[in-house]
This record gives structure tokens, sequence and C-alpha cells, in this order.
DNA sequence: GTAAAAGTGCACTCGTCAGTGTACTTTTGG
DNA sequence: CCAAAAGTACACTGACGAGTGCACTTTTAC
């Protein structure tokens, strides 16, 4: 009798492995956000993960190839999903303030505690004296990003004769303005959550006044 | 012979001993920005202040104690500054385009590695878990900047029903746009220094055509 | 000149945390 | 069933850093 899906009850040495090494990524990406690089103990990683400290010392040698494979991993998802948003909800002949609008939420949305951006940000700015994964990361997706615009501005759709600034004052005034809302959010509790709805409708109503 | 300026040589008991408190909360203030909180050693604060460790707790009782001193002082200059800024170049009756480059220039120049409004949102991302001081803290500069807009608005200078609105979008038009440059830089070395004169410019034209 | 205030040098305690060594158990593949 | 891979429990080292105790020197005030 052939066993098609095996994994199902026992996964396999492979991908067991594997598992524990995600699990053990997961584990320190969210001690490092709430806690930050130094604060968070590896032990403590370890205990999240609910693996022993020696096994993660199998899988990684050093608290700091988990941090630098955390960083890798958030910029990846990141990355997609930007590009994710761009081509699906940024799509010509559709209403612009409509597809702008969405554009935004898609990306802030899920900030409910796990926004990607919000994470990458935090990260980075945290470790200061540690080697940093290869570079122009923050200029990718701003790239993407202007070269959308600079189709929307050849169709005519916006005034944009330069589309990379039209991509970061846009950036400013809708991502920007609701990540540090909800970070300011954040550290100062007991004030009312931020109404990001209107926040990203003033900033693309602003950014059409602008470059319409 | 009467002592008329005797701290001159003499800084005397009291003078001298804020000396050295200044010292150290200056000392502190260099190594949180360019370390961070936890990696700065109470010992090396007391190097760089060059006071013997015991000195340092004699003034202050705890490192923490010490974070939020440099905190408060940070906040009272940039706040400060801002204050000043605003009501010595945002006049009325001055070009308007004119008068909103000079006021950011005055903010964000000074950056060139002790910027006040950087210094502050730096240390503010640092210690998440660590008592910050009173509150409401990131609202004031805004609020400030309200009330003028408010004025602009009355005189119709700008067209902004919502003055708050018009200062954050402002703000995040040139000032964070900016600071983000430096930071950037900062992060990213070997890349040329950011065109602080053209964001800048940049900024005050898209935010004048779209408060205009 | 002298006493007290301010500062110094240094050794020491105590806790914490990164990373290791090892003997042991569990899981998996064939 | 068995050998090897993967994982575990736990004790241990070594470093480092916050904060203290104390005997001592310097500075200031009068």
């Amino acid at each position: 009798m052939p066993r098609i899906n095996a994994e199902v009850q026992t996964p396999g040495r492979r991908l067991r492995s594997e598992g524990k090494k995600t699990a053990i990524l997961d584990a320190a990406e969210t001690l490092f956000i709430t806690e930050g690089y130094e604060r968070t103990t590896v032990d403590a990683v370890a205990a999240l993960a609910q693996v022993s400290k020696r096994t993660l010392y199998n899988h990684f040698s050093d608290k700091e190839i988990i941090f630098l494979r955390v960083l890798s991993r958030v910029n990846e998802t990141l990355l997609s999903t930007i590009s994710a948003a761009i081509d699906e909800e940024l799509t010509t002949g559709r209403d612009l303030r409509e597809a702008l609008t969405a554009f935004t939420h898609r990306i802030v949305d899920r900030a409910f505690g796990s926004s990607d951006y919000l994470t990458f940000r935090r990260l980075l700015s945290q470790q200061q004296s540690v080697p940093r994964p290869p570079g122009a990361i923050r200029d990718r997706p701003l790239g993407m990003l202007e070269q959308r615009f600079t189709e929307l501005a050849a169709d005519g759709s916006i005034r944009a004769p330069r589309p990379r600034l039209a991509a970061q004052h846009f950036t400013a005034l809708t991502i920007s303005l609701a990540q540090e809302a909800l970070l300011d959010h954040e550290n100062e509790k007991d004030t009312e959550p931020p109404d990001l709805d209107a926040i990203i409708a003033d900033g693309v109503d602003a950014f059409l006044r602008a470059y319409r």
C-alpha cells in the first residue's frame, strides 16, 4: 500500500527539522518586536518556540544569525505584499482615488499587531551596530511604486514629472502617517485607536490635490 | 577687595556639581543615540563624561533615571526650537513659500548629528518597556504648528478647513521625509548625503499645491 | 587653616545571559 | 528491529555589567 501523504502522520526528518526552524524564527520575530533585540534572551526564544535551547543552537550558530534571518524573512514577505498590492489594486482603468485607497489599506491594514512594514522598520531601527542585510532594502518598495506611478503619469491619470518624488510624497501622506498613528497608539496606551480609514482617505485626498 | 566674578576661577560648589551633572547627561545622550540604551554601559557614560562611576551614582540613582532625564532634556530643547522657529519664521506677511521653507530648514538643518527631533524620535523608539515621561509629548509640536496654520487659514494664505490635518501633512511632506533621508544615509554609509534643500523645496511645493 | 562637601579609585557582589558539553530519549527510515 | 538523525534536560563556564562600600584626595567656603 503506497503512502502518498505520509507527512500527515510523520513529517519526515527533513520537514520536521524545518518546522522547528521556522518555529524558532517565528518566536524570535515576536520577541524581537515586542522586547527588542537586547532584551530578548535566547532561552526565551527557545521556550516560546517549544524547543530546547540546544536544538536552537543546532539550527543557528548565533543569536545574531537568528536576527538576520528574521530580518530577511520579514523583508521578503514585505516585498511580496507590496508587489501584490501594486499589481492587484493599482490597476489602470479603475477610479484613481478608489485604487489608491484600496492599495494603501492593503498595506497598512494588517497592522493589527503584525504589519510587515511596521515590523521591518522597527527591527531595522533597533539594531544599529549589527551587520545589516545586503542593502538598498528600503529602496525597493519605493522603486516598485515609482514604476507604477510612471505609468499613471503617462496615461494622464496624475501629473508627476518626477514619479519617484510622487511615490515618496504619496507614501509620506498615507502609509507613513497611518503607521505613525499606530505606533503612537501602541506607545501611549489608553488613547482611542487611530481611525485608519480617515487618515488614509485624507492622505489620498491631499495627494490627489497636489498631483492631479 | 570684592570678588565680583569668582566663578571664572572657582565655579563654586553648586556650579561645579551642576557642571558634572550635565556632563554626565551629555555623555549619556551621545551614547544612547549612537549605541542604544542597552548597549550603553554606565561605565562608558562615566568615562566619556570624565567622571568617576561613583560620582555618577551620587548624582543619579539609576541608569534608567539617566535615560529619563536625557529624554526630558531633549524634549524641552526640541519644544523651544520649534516654538522659536514658528514665531520667528512663520510670520504673517512674509511670502508663504519662503516662510515655510525657512521654517523647515531651521528644524531640520542642525541634523548634522544632533538634530533634536531626530534624537528624540530615536530615543523614544528604543526603550519600549521603560517608564515613559508624562505623555502627549509627540502631540505638542503638532499642536503649536496647528495653531499657526489656523491663523494662516483665517487670513486666506492657505485653504485648510482642518488645520491640524494640514499641519500633519506638511510635516509628513517636509520634516519627516528629510529626517528619513538623513537616517537612511546614516544607516547605509557610502551613499551620497541627501540633498535636504531639494527635499524640502519639493515638499513645500507639494504642500502648497494641495493646500492653496 | 580647617572642616565639610564633592569627587576619586578600586575592589567586590550579584545577577543575567550567550553559548557548550554530555548523557539521555524520541523519531524516523529501511 | 535497529541504527542514525533529531531532539531534550540540565548543569556548567565565562563574560559582562549594574550598583555598592570604603578609604582616600581634592576643592571650596569662611
